[in-house]
DNA sequence: CTACCTGCAAATTATTTGCCTTAAC
DNA sequence: GTTAAGGCAAATAATTTGCAGGTAG
């Protein structure tokens, strides 16, 4: 289990003067086996299995840490929670949810994002990040 | 005070068996004449001016008759809280939000909307709505 | 050993709901 | 006069924090 995210994630703790535990590993371990946009509370649940007494309150602290590696990305659809993806060694991508199963489906469109950047350059803005959205419904759920 | 809005709003409250109360037309009128991007709380502290007696829970209430009724739209930029904007008679536009001042920039681009479509379709979804955020600093907050 | 980390429970924050009184129609 | 609306306080829901004991380095 020495793979690249467990490397990250350790330097990034040593940088930091913070330690190593059983806990942070499990839920490293299932944020990366589990599917992408998991919230706090499934990722609970998941880590729950391996490690019935975790608490929490340490998954939302790891999953924090985890943001701030810049292993995981933040994601807020709107439904109330925030959700989580992997973002080490992938590639930017926006979202398509379906509103009526909540399926996500993953897309990048390079013209797209060019034409970002010329509307925030053409404001003076200087932009860091951003998000696309397509709210609507999948193709399964239109029968 | 018959304007469009007014109009809009009662159309759907008669057609809806509601009623008109001064209290609605209080937030109405302050969700009118303030800055765009309004937070509920926001909202209940300028329409306090005018209603000293209206409850917190009225101002949430009448939002969500107004975004019931299409004449605000919620917005989410992730910071914990919903936000609100006219949504009658406006065009559909995307935001650029400063992270240092919080400043929200609009902008629209017919492109990129095109793009949005293709890409939906390729996917065989069908897009009810969408939403585009650029984070960064605006040119203001460069300095 | 010295911080940092954990689990637990309590605190917070934004929003919603229950209930009883009041006001629209 | 019905019936929906309002005010207020209590309830939720997601997330954060305080603290006392546990553990990594």
């Amino acid at each position: 289990m020495s793979n690249k995210e467990q490397e990250v994630l350790e330097k990034y703790i040593s940088q930091h003067n913070l330690k190593i535990t059983k806990q942070r590993r499990a839920v490293l371990e299932a944020f990366l086996n589990c599917e992408d946009h998991v919230s706090a509370e499934e990722l609970y649940k998941i880590v729950s299995a391996k490690e019935p007494k975790i608490g929490l309150a340490t998954v939302y602290r790891t999953l924090s840490l985890l943001t701030e590696s810049g292993l995981a990305a933040e994601l807020d659809f709107g439904d109330g929670q925030k959700r989580y993806e992997m973002n080490y060694a992938h590639e930017h991508h926006d979202h398509m949810i379906c509103t009526e199963c909540g399926k996500i489906i993953e897309f990048h469109n390079e013209v797209i994002e060019k034409l970002q950047e010329e509307v925030a350059q053409k404001n003076g803005f200087k932009m860091t990040s951003h998000k696309l959205d397509l709210f609507g419904i999948c193709k399964e759920c239109q029968q």
